[in-house]
RNA sequence: GCACCCGUAGCUCAGCUGGAUAGAGCGCUGCCCUCCGAAGGCAGAGGCCAUAGGUUCGAAUCCUAUCGGGUGCACCA
């Protein structure tokens, strides 16, 4: 539990401390492009009274009115109305208040209506058992759009700076990407963009898993099937299809033959106790791994600062375990070496050493949270490895605790379920295979410049490209509109679809009002600050106020599906808008031309923002 | 057996720090390109929110039980 939640008011205060401040951003280096474009003129915040979201606005007139009347501040909690026909904002804590004070909540309402000074920004009502409705004043929407246009970021809070660490949770040596890993690549991904951006100190690693047993089965199967690689000879025939081939059989044998299980330990001792030819192999097999998952890794746009696996901690783990041993802290039981742990009433001990003298994951992981402590020393480690692994965090984490070695960093798992097919088990393709990351990407990308030929609107030149930009971006919304936590169905048809709710419907978005601009540049009609409110506009502008609610709710939560779903509904207000707002109509007054345009690109400047921090490009045209 | 997660529209999913008519997308039925890009918009049909109790002025949301599905339970990671 990183953050206590006292009352609402409590949250969003407890939540800043963490969350960071997006002024930060001005000094920050990292994504460069998600500064929007300026494309309408900025408004002098001199005359304008916006300085702030306007539910943030008028939560503060509420409390202060709740203050003023003395009411709990409990009861004073502002939200975007479930029933937009009737306002755009409620507060429902009448109620409390009356049932606490034994009064009317009506009349309750009515003191706190005597004590709200609403500046011209909202208007306020009472009604029925006791909600307290409000609604943003034109005024109010178009100082919004204004101090939006200036800075889309000047809306959210200031926070202090955090440092953490983002454990991508290794993908394996030997093997290579699949659908399986979409989930830590683009979450983790999507955490660290929205995380710097809300100006955290953020590293990350990939943590591959190059040192275990599982080498120790590879090196056994190759030295028996192809003797002459392990003494340096055919090194064309170490490739990654060579070793997605070998990896599997020597996995399966371990599990069935005890004599192959054996001799495959027996390797892992060797290579971790430097055998010479077995490490000259291993080397060969980590680069030979590493290209392929930089390959994939780079076309999803996910970088690292670390690269790291677990063969760096190798030297650590000995010293590590004897010093826990000496200590008392960790102990000897039927042969191997564990931590048993207190608080865990019902967990089974963290395994350090087995009998044999191996070391396992437990004491890498707390090896490794040693040297990040020792190097780093984040604040907050976030673990983006999948739910399964669930018992074995808590297992680490409270052994890490116990032990001290986990310096002042906050330990969480941050799950993700399980990529499941549409038969409800863990997906294959229809071959029954698992589905390569790289296989998937190339169909969407076929899929997209199937499409962009049949539309032919650009440019030949520039389909592969735009192609390759509409495909992630399928791929990536795909994943992040998603809970993290919940199992999702990947159904290859309906990845394939552009249609809807998806990536390429909000890039399409983002596209038209390009163009639109163009078109009205052309016709001599410019952007200028947005004044006509119209229904469609209010509530496009009330999507937009939403911005740095979401933001927040995502690294809060550490989810980026709450970013993935408010651009999506932006698109959604955006899109009704274009609809119903002509730029471009015979005889239009020039204003009001610019009043829409004006909104529309500030309307498009936050969907690119949102979009940048989900990891998603979008292309000049499509 | 013990622990954790999940059961919401035909399908895939939001909503779950309790509030006023439970929302999207796909699919289905209509309508909208002589007018800014139809990968779009508008409208409609479709739900005893697994079941039964409980807490509450108020429950999809909190608690308990049951049923159904999933996952994990020291010498693999």
């Amino acid at each position: 539990m990183l953050l206590a939640i006292a009352d609402y008011r409590g949250a969003r205060k407890g939540f800043a401390v963490f969350i960071a401040g997006i002024s930060a951003y001005e000094s920050a280096t990292f994504i460069p492009d998600f500064r929007p474009k300026r494309d309408a003129p900025m408004t002098s915040t001199e005359t304008n009274p916006v300085t702030q979201t306007l539910i943030d606005t008028l939560q503060d007139k509420v409390l202060a009115a709740f203050e003023a009347v003395g009411y709990e501040a409990k009861f004073g909690g502002v939200r975007v109305s479930d029933r937009p026909d009737i306002a755009d904002f409620q507060c429902n804590g009448l109620m409390g208040v009356a049932k606490s004070r034994k009064m009317n909540p009506m009349e309750a309402g009515g003191a706190v209506l005597e004590a709200l000074e609403l500046d011209g920004l909202f208007e306020a009502e009472v009604v029925k058992p006791g909600f307290l409705n409000f609604r943003a004043t034109d005024a109010a929407l178009v100082g919004l759009v204004a101090a939006s246009v200036a800075d889309a970021r000047s809306l959210a809070g200031k926070v202090d700076a955090r440092k953490i660490m983002v454990d991508y949770g290794g993908p394996n040596l030997a093997k290579e990407m699949h659908v399986g890993h979409l989930r830590s690549a683009i979450v983790g991904h999507g955490l660290i963009n929205m995380l710097k951006f809300a100006g955290h100190d953020v590293v990350s690693d990939v943590h591959l898993g190059d040192w275990g047993l599982q080498l120790g089965q590879l090196i056994t199967q190759i030295e028996e099937m192809r003797p002459d690689l392990l003494d340096g000879g055919d090194g064309d025939e170490l490739t990654m299809e060579n070793l997605q081939e070998w990896y599997p059989i020597a996995s399966g044998r371990s599990k069935e033959d005890d004599d192959f299980r054996d001799r495959a330990r027996n390797a892992t001792q060797a290579l971790q106790a430097g055998d010479a030819r077995y490490l000259a192999l291993w080397e060969r097999i980590v680069a030979v791994s590493k290209a392929s998952l930089r390959r994939d890794y780079g076309r999803l746009g996910c970088e690292f600062t670390y690269f790291y696996g677990e063969s760096r901690y190798q030297d650590m783990l000995g010293p590590i375990v004897s010093k826990l041993e000496d200590s008392g802290e960790a102990e000897l039981s039927e042969g191997a070496i564990v931590v048993h742990l207190k608080e865990g009433k019902k967990l089974p001990p963290l395994m350090l050493r087995n009998s044999k003298g191996g070391y396992g994951y437990g004491a890498t992981d707390l090896a490794t949270i040693v040297d990040r402590v020792e190097t780093d020393d984040p604040e907050f480690i976030l673990y983006v490895v999948d739910a399964r692994q669930k018992m074995h965090f808590q297992q680490v984490f409270l052994a890490a605790k116990q032990t001290g070695l986990n310096g002042r960093a906050v330990l969480e798992h941050t799950a993700f379920g399980t990529v499941n097919g549409t038969d409800g088990k863990p997906f294959k393709t229809r071959e029954g295979g698992v589905m390569r990351l790289h296989d998937l990407m190339e169909e969407m990308h076929a899929a997209a410049r199937m499409r962009l030929d049949e539309m032919d609107k650009i440019d030949a030149s520039l389909r592969e490209e735009t192609a390759e930009q509409i495909a992630i971006a399928a791929i990536k919304f795909g994943e992040l509109s998603h809970d993290r936590e919940s199992n999702y169905i990947f159904d290859m048809d309906q990845f394939l679809q552009f249609e809807g709710k998806t990536g390429p419907y909000i890039q399409y978005t983002c596209v038209r009002i390009a163009s639109l601009m163009d078109n009205a540049k052309a016709a001599g009609l410019e952007a200028g600050a947005f004044d006509q409110v119209s229904d469609n506009a209010r509530a496009l502008v009330l999507v937009m106020d939403e911005f740095p609610a979401k933001l927040e709710r995502s690294v809060e939560t550490r989810k980026p599906s709450n970013m993935a779903l408010h651009v999506y509904n932006l698109a959604n207000a955006t899109n009704s808008f274009y609809q119903s707002n002509r730029v471009l109509a015979e005889g239009i007054d020039p204003a009001v031309a610019a009043s829409h345009l004006g909104l529309l690109a500030a309307a498009k400047a936050q969907l690119e923002l949102g979009l940048g921090l989900l990891g998603i490009e979008v292309p000049a045209k499509m």
